[in-house]
DNA sequence: GATTGTAATGTAATACTATTACATATGATC
DNA sequence: GATCATATGTAATAGTATTACATTACAATC
């Protein structure tokens, strides 16, 4: 039996600035934020990156060129995950809903279509930005 | 009763390219195939761009930075088009499915999530692609 | 313990994508 | 023809991502 190899220092610094982080970063607001840490070039924090999405345990955001740390329990199950994202308070919720994949799956059969990834994004206003204000 | 303005030279151009292109163009690409024609900015380019997308003329393919003509005859009708990507021969099949919409709509309902747009897209490989080669 | 192979790291340079700021021109309307 | 909105032109800069190359760390094997 395999054991996932542990994370190295700079993968773990990079997921540690995501989890911490309310909303999406850009892979140069990562690298700015661990400057300190000692990273100084971006393509250290975009190998990290490719690491960890591998893993999935980072998303990228392609509509925002940002990532965020997986929300999820176990997001390796369905390769379809969706994003919510909040124009005003910036937050990204994480979902997998059955009938999105259904349907997208029902299309590629139909067009003999191989699903290799998905992005799937939705933007507008959260609940909590649209209630009024207190 | 308003009539749509016509288009502008710079924005022709733009629809014009990408309409006579299989595969979807990155803005620089557009510009390059333009400059023949005058153009010489990257501006000019985004501009049409811009105006182009407001009509439902021209898609943003989020997850390639490149953009592509309306494939459909009505786009407007939906807010919610989805793209099929082919990543061997890179063509682009727009397609609305309504179960997809579906999903996504009830999950938005169901956390008062007010949809202002989305990007849909699947990346894989099409059918002509995955036939055995002749 | 030296050797070898692989993955991770460091650094620099460059390519690609998008926007800001400012100046000018064009066309419709009054 | 003065005014207003829209479209254009140009330059500079900001933001995102990759290529190329050199080095280091570490585990497996000899």
């Amino acid at each position: 039996m395999t054991v996932a190899a542990a994370l190295t220092k700079n993968q773990s610094l990079v997921l540690d600035t995501l989890a911490a982080s309310q909303t999406p970063l850009s892979a140069y607001a990562i690298l700015d934020a661990l400057r300190p840490e000692g990273l100084r070039a971006p393509l250290q924090v975009y190998r990290a990156l490719e690491k960890l999405q591998e893993r999935g345990l980072v998303h990228r955001i392609e509509s925002l060129n940002a990532f965020v740390a997986c929300g999820h329990p176990h997001c390796q199950e369905t390769e379809m995950i969706a994003f919510a994202i909040c124009e005003r308070c910036g937050t990204v919720d994480e979902f997998a809903e059955e009938k999105v994949v259904e349907g997208l799956s029902l299309w590629a059969e139909r067009h003999a279509f191989t699903i290799q990834k998905a992005a799937i994004e939705i933007r507008g206003i959260c609940s909590d930005c649209s209630r009024p204000a207190a």
